[in-house]
DNA sequence: AGCTCGTCTGAAAGCGGTTTCAGAGAACAG
DNA sequence: CTGTTCTCTGAAACCGCTTTCAGACGAGCT
């Protein structure tokens, strides 16, 4: 950082104890108010910092001090709309604590994730999982590692692991509710990632649902993307269902997307219902029929778990968020033959 | 990191050169490749570090190598769907090189803005400012610094600084062309964020629009989410504009959500046009008309430029992205009264 | 005045790596 | 067999900051 080529040298703390007339120690005192100084050094180190514009070395502090003042972040998809709302409250979480936080991308892939993980855990005071993809037989290896970490939207039951998460069963037992209580009897659902827990969480909804007399078939549709929606339409067509449940709303919308093409009329012809509200807040109004979760909540929960893991290791009780049914316009009885 | 009271002591290079009875310079030398080291010596050094799990600490590095490997981006709202997709692009090509991504979030807050660059510079081999919005003097100041840093979506004409920008006005520029030829002769602009480059960039290209016989009235709207653009929708309605210009895509549906709200029809009575095109590739088929800018790639040339600017400390002429016109469903031919 | 105690300061020892530097051998030539 | 050169290794310095430790100094007490 200082002996770039052709840089300006980087100003140091010894720079600035010279200039004041004083020894590092005291620099360092004075910045970080770890102990009375003389109000006269403490002006002339002041005045010395001004004038040098001297900055400590981050680097340099986190190996004195044994912290890095940084959390990690990892999320499979940072352009999925889901993450950047939990991203922004976890910052400000971070930020309120005076740490700054990093983040990585694992583009959904799981081996990536190890790795990731493990280089997160080289820079970082504590690191927040976000839907980890990876085998559980991985995780567990990184929760054996000894370093704080707090998963989201992922529950490895018996490891003592804080975690936070969506109640994702009660929030699609709730779209089953309400398509029963619609008329439905048979739904398709467009699943998402394979090995995804909140995949599965998803799917165990689906059991309590054939009380209601709804019986959903699972249509292999393997991502979360608006694209992997709008692909699975066919088979769900082919299909006796009457109505779509999504992984998410991105698959929701691109599967609605495609019905349009096709003229299929929703929900006249058939019901599409999506999960996680990503339209609602940012792109107002948005008409889909969906369940949602307070997104910025569970970021700043999650930091807060994470910061509290941090200062006293306490571990905590996992904990679940209840999500919400939205019911709006892409939902109705299903179509008289 | 390593004296969290409670937790397993973290294992430095010390114990591994212990370990594999070698000297700490030579496991860094195995560790790093950077010279060569006698075979045997190599594989004792690999097992030692596989079988104590060892880690090298970042900080360390960072210190020793004078390189944080670490680039930080600076962005004024995460939760706008715009930079996710940037930052999934700059963090991409910053992997590729071997390097982290810090992420910061000013809430476009100017003076926080300022004061988050000075820690990203003390973190950071380098810092990507995404639309900064602080006053250009403070903008001076930080370029002053002599850290490698490039502006996205800001141009600071003398600065000599690496910046990489969508070709706003150009855009605009198409914008009212289109409606032009449509026949519209009056349209109202909800206005972006205040002091903000790009807002600037867009006003510019109405004073060419008049040469198509289209004025631009610019209604104050002061912000880039839908919240504001459904606000402004009062002012717009008593204007006698048959067409609405957005500052961004988010302020064009909040304002659809409100016309249609007051049914007033979109675009038989008002065309909506967006900018950014930020609906179209994850919420797959918006009918917003607006005009699109890659921002994959526009990440993707920032994260290279900045890592050029790393490399060889060669600066580069500002770049320019140009943005295509969408015609899509929310814009027509003006009423006829 | 002499002592104890308390407060404030600077020197120095880390933190955990990388890199320079010099020395030990091995290989080779004369 | 000796003298050089070359290759590989470990000791030690260093990166920039924090924190311990011990010493200097002044105040308060007897």
């Amino acid at each position: 950082m200082q002996n770039r080529p052709g840089r300006s040298p980087r100003v140091t703390i010894s720079d600035v104890s010279t200039a004041a007339m004083v020894s590092a120690a005291t620099v360092s005192r004075v910045l970080n108010g770890t102990a009375r100084v003389d109000p006269t050094l403490v002006s002339r180190v002041h005045d010395a910092v001004r004038d040098l514009g001297y900055r400590p070395n981050a680097a340099a502090q986190g190996l004195a001090r044994g912290e890095w003042g940084t959390i990690g972040v990892l999320v499979p998809d940072l352009a999925n709309p889901y993450f950047p709302e939990v991203l922004k409250a976890v910052s400000a979480v971070a930020r309120a604590h005076g740490r700054r936080m990093m983040v990585m991308e694992s583009d959904e892939d799981p081996a990536l994730e190890f790795e990731l993980v493990e280089d997160l855990m080289r820079c970082c005071d504590g690191v927040l999982l976000a839907s980890p993809r990876m085998p559980r037989a991985e995780l567990v290896e990184l929760l054996g590692r000894d370093h704080p970490m707090v998963l989201f939207n992922r529950v490895v039951a018996g490891a003592g692991v804080p975690s936070i998460s969506v109640d994702f069963t009660g929030g699609m037992t709730q779209v089953c509710g309400h398509l029963a209580q619609l008329g439905h009897r048979r739904a398709a659902y467009l699943s998402g990632p394979s090995a995804s827990w909140g995949n599965d969480e998803r799917v165990r909804a689906f059991e309590a649902a054939r009380a209601f007399g709804l019986e959903v078939t699972v249509v292999e549709c393997g991502g979360s993307t608006s694209q992997a929606g709008y692909d699975a339409v066919a088979a769900v067509l082919e299909s006796d269902a009457t109505a779509v449940l999504a992984y998410n709303d991105l698959v929701a919308l691109g599967a609605i997307a495609r019905l349009r093409e096709l003229s299929v009329g929703v929900p006249e012809e058939l019901s599409v219902i999506g999960f996680d509200d990503i339209s609602l807040e940012r792109v107002a109004h948005s008409n889909l029929t969906t369940v949602s979760v307070p997104r910025d909540e569970l970021g700043r929960r999650a930091g807060e778990i994470l910061e509290q893991l941090l200062v006293n290791d306490s571990d905590t009780e996992p904990v679940y968020l209840p999500m919400v049914l939205q019911v709006r316009d892409t939902s109705g009885p299903p179509a008289v033959p």
